[in-house]
DNA sequence: TTTGATGCAAATGGTTTGCATCGGG
DNA sequence: CCCGATGCAAACCATTTGCATCAAA
């Protein structure tokens, strides 16, 4: 069960929940699926009539990923993305899901189960590095394109 | 047995081994354990006395990534990085290993084993994508960090 | 009323590009 | 000669920042 934007003010201990952090959440909240750049968020707000700046649109993802209800991350086409993190992980601020990025038609699609806590363990054993987070993106081609184009050899 | 960069004609097929060419390879032989960006790599080249313009770099960079030689990878400091790709897996375009990225002094550790085939097997095989290389990055505390700040909770 | 938040525009900084020139085959 | 490669400067573009204004506690 989601919580409501309503309920986070908690999160905001020395923060306002104003307007356009709100807003800024709802979009997510409303696609969740999507990775969304700061831009696309800007577009997104201009559709559902609302007024907000770029610059407070950046300072508000610089925001929420402190607060640790976003993800901040990097799929190499030169713009940051962000998506919502699970209401379950956020606490421990670990994201327990995959990327498989396709090189021909650069869908992205989630993975979502985890199978890295033992060799999260195997990593911490042997160089002594408590870990906290990881980030694990595969390359390939999706079931589509490999219909497609026949990539497979 | 590493290669020398004279006997890397092969890989230019359609391209020119320039001096400029050269002088970036030979960089990335000499710093093998780093992640060069390309300022940075201006700046190692000034050093050595040599004179190439930043744009040759970049567009160096580009092609040297598109020839498998090296691999362009983001550690969310606003630039990206490059590092040599081992001959032994140039063909595959498997890069078997890690970072271990630490949150306190940013230091960047390479985790040489590569435990991730069994999982690749299992996303290709349960989502029906072709898995043709992988990023695996881990966030935490290195050692020395641990030491001092006593991170570990 | 005070302090954080916003919006605009300007500045920043990594990266790309246009174009004249250079140089190897 | 020709065409790819280089260097410089200008252009680009995502992101950040300065500052005046706004608004909620």
């Amino acid at each position: 069960m989601q919580k409501k934007i309503g309920e986070m003010k908690s999160q905001f201990k020395d923060y306002r929940l104003t307007p356009q952090r709100k807003l800024v959440l709802e979009i997510f909240m409303e696609n969740k699926e999507r990775h969304l750049s700061a831009e696309e968020l800007y577009q997104l707000s201009r559709e559902k009539g609302e007024d907000i700046g770029l610059a407070t649109i950046y300072r508000t993802l610089e925001l929420l990923e402190e607060l640790g209800l976003l993800q901040k991350m990097n799929f190499g086409d030169g713009r940051s993305r962000y998506e919502l993190v699970p209401e379950d992980v956020q606490d421990r601020r670990h994201h327990h899901h995959h990327h498989l990025i396709c090189l021909e038609c650069n869908s992205i699609l989630e993975v979502e189960e985890d199978l890295l806590s033992q060799l999260e363990r195997v990593v911490e054993e042997k160089h002594n590095f408590q870990i906290v987070n990881h980030y694990l993106q595969f390359f390939g081609y999706c079931p589509s394109c490999r219909q497609d184009g026949k990539k497979d050899k």
